[in-house]
DNA sequence: TTTGTCTGCCCC
DNA sequence: ATTCTGC
DNA sequence: GCAGAATGGGCAGACAAA
């Protein structure tokens, strides 16, 4: 019971299983035979969870310097088999491989390594701090290869990354849970939505307490989500829905708890200190003793447009200066959404009963413009001013549903223009990882220079590419590679791709000053050369006009 | 002391 | 964040 | 339709190296 060896057993075979009821299934049976303790443990671990909560300051740097030294080589050799293989687990197997035991006990044959013993050593790797505190994670690691077998170590190295890659996550670890115990799934999904802990989830599910698990203030709720939608008269064809702009801002959840207020990010982190104008505004303007609330936080500058967002990211996480930097970049409120008041969840609530309620709840000052609507230029209205005044687009909600904790679904729709693609040239690339091992994952993109003929760094693309394409780009640029170094290569400026992205952003990495927000390939350029692909007056020229700014 | 590198269930 | 893929 | 995987720009903070 509780051994790692057989926790990495497990994550063996669900890596070689595709079903996902099968997979289910093969989980369900191994945590039903654990005790309480190691449920926990092994619960969190199949997510990548090494530690609940904390943070294990553990990246590629520090683990293959750890690898390095289990296989007794150079971290530069580690990253060369990363580059072969595109994998920290087989790359740890192999260093497990490899080694030299550490110590004669070791040698003499440990009783195995013990989950609770792994999960020891990544809280001593999470608690290091100050001077040396980097050297300590790379300690505790070099141990815990020296003690694991092959297969230990690969699953010891992916916990370090938090990222099994086992093609489980949240969902199939809710349901395994449940097949497990023989519950509901959606009552365990319920339950993990509530609290975010998969470990208390866990153990209520084997005492058959989850019902238990409720909305509490101080206890985040995780986000509901939106899906895209397609276009304005496809998001009313169901008849009329709940208007309201998409700010481009940062969620956040705040808890109301009398004269106690706390806010939490979209990640459900804890940022209350770094917002003391949140905290003062919702103390002052909202009426609720208790409430949980929903909303958007943006920053508007002295012309009343919104703030670029790079500038609320410097509020976000702050430790330091956080007064001054509230002074420059100050943060309004939007709140949209109240999932608590008072004692009672309003999770069931319709969304339009969930308004009203914040209404009476709130000053309406602090409130997200929102109007209930069925009529096409009505919204379409709605929309261009909200892009006018330099949002994203619109969210328009169903207002007879509700508040579904952690769900992306159709009843909340996000609809944001599609802005002119750009053709930009290859000028580099990055070997993958995982299922993109031994291709190139990402390209490195370049601008002309009309003036002096140079190509301009604008960023990387790394997504909207098939598999297929993927396999075949490799080919084409592998023969075009010019220089090599680490994990990077750089290519003859031969291969056009026509990119799509959300806004050009200022850029104060690359070489052109601009750079793409969420920039995804759209199609490879056959039919055009490096010389016709757009410059950089064009990339400046739609920085200048982009989000209705064109006339003010 | 200054500069550079790494990390983050980071924010989007 | 976006996008692709297998179930 | 869902969940999982692989990847983007850019920020603050924490350390390590210079």
């Amino acid at each position: 019971m509780g051994s790692f060896l057989a926790f990495a057993q497990i994550c063996q075979k669900a890596a070689g299983i595709g079903s996902s009821l099968e997979k289910v299934e093969i989980l369900a049976g191994y945590l039903r035979d654990l005790q309480e303790a190691d449920l926990g443990i092994a619960a969190t671990f199949l997510i990548g969870e090494a530690i609940p909560g904390q943070e294990l300051g553990v990246g590629p740097s520090i683990l293959y310097d750890a690898l390095a030294r289990a296989m007794g080589c150079t971290p530069g050799q580690v990253a060369d088999l990363m580059r072969s293989t595109g994998d920290v687990g087989l790359v740890a197997a192999a260093a497990a491989e490899k080694k030299r035991p550490l110590s004669l006990a070791a040698f003499a044959g440990s009783d195995g390594l013990e989950l609770a013993e792994v999960q020891g050593r990544f809280m001593a790797i999470a608690r290091a701090s100050g001077r040396g505190s980097q050297e300590a994670r790379v300690k505790n690691l070099h141990y815990l290869f020296s003690e694991a077998s092959p297969l230990e170590a690969q699953f010891i190295a992916r916990l370090a990354m938090e990222d099994m890659r086992i093609g489980v996550g949240e969902g199939l670890a809710r349901d395994a849970i449940a097949r497990a115990f023989d519950l509901d799934p959606e009552e365990v999904e319920r339950g993990y939505n509530l609290t975010s802990n998969l470990e208390l989830v866990a153990k209520r599910a084997r005492e058959g307490r989850l019902a238990e698990l409720g909305v509490a203030i101080n206890r985040p709720v995780k986000m509901m989500l939106a899906q895209i939608g397609e276009n304005i008269p496809a998001a009313l064809a169901q008849g009329a829905v709940a208007v309201e702009w998409k700010y481009d801002g940062a969620r956040v959840q705040i808890h109301k708890d009398g004269p106690a207020i706390r806010v939490f990010s979209r990640r459900l982190e804890d940022v209350t200190a770094s917002l003391p104008e949140i905290v003062q505004v919702v103390r002052e303007r909202v009426w609720a003793r208790e409430a949980i609330l929903d909303g958007e936080v943006v920053a508007t500058g002295g012309d009343g447009r919104p703030m670029p967002f790079q500038d609320i990211l410097r509020r976000f996480r702050r430790k330091y200066d956080v007064d001054r930097m509230a002074r420059s970049v100050p943060l309004k409120l939007n709140l949209f959404d109240i999932l608590y008041l008072d004692g009672e969840d309003l999770l069931n609530r319709t969304l339009q009963e969930r308004r009203r309620l914040l209404t009476k709840a709130a000053d309406q000052g602090i409130l997200a413009d929102q109007v209930v609507c069925a009529d096409q230029a009505a919204v379409q209205k709605i929309y261009d001013e909200a892009l006018a005044a330099g949002h994203e687009g619109l969210m328009l909600k169903n207002p007879s549903s509700p508040y579904a904790p952690g769900k992306r679904g159709k009843n909340w729709l996000k609809i944001k223009p599609v802005m002119e693609s750009l053709d930009l040239v290859v000028t580099g690339a990055r070997w993958g990882e995982g299922k993109r091992a031994s291709q190139l994952g990402s390209f490195r993109l370049g601008c002309r220079d009309v003036q002096t003929g140079e190509l301009l760094d604008v960023g990387w693309v790394a997504t909207g590419l098939s598999e297929d394409l993927l396999a075949e780009l490799t080919g084409i640029l592998r023969d075009l590679i010019v220089k090599e170094s680490g994990m990077e290569v750089e290519v003859a400026p031969q291969v056009v791709f026509e990119v799509g992205y959300e806004e050009i952003q200022r850029s104060p990495s690359y070489s052109s000053g601009y750079a793409l927000r969420f920039p995804r390939l759209i199609a490879v350029r056959d039919d055009k050369s490096p010389e016709e692909a757009d410059s950089l007056e064009r990339i400046s020229e739609i920085f200048r006009i982009q989000r209705g700014r064109a006339g003010s």
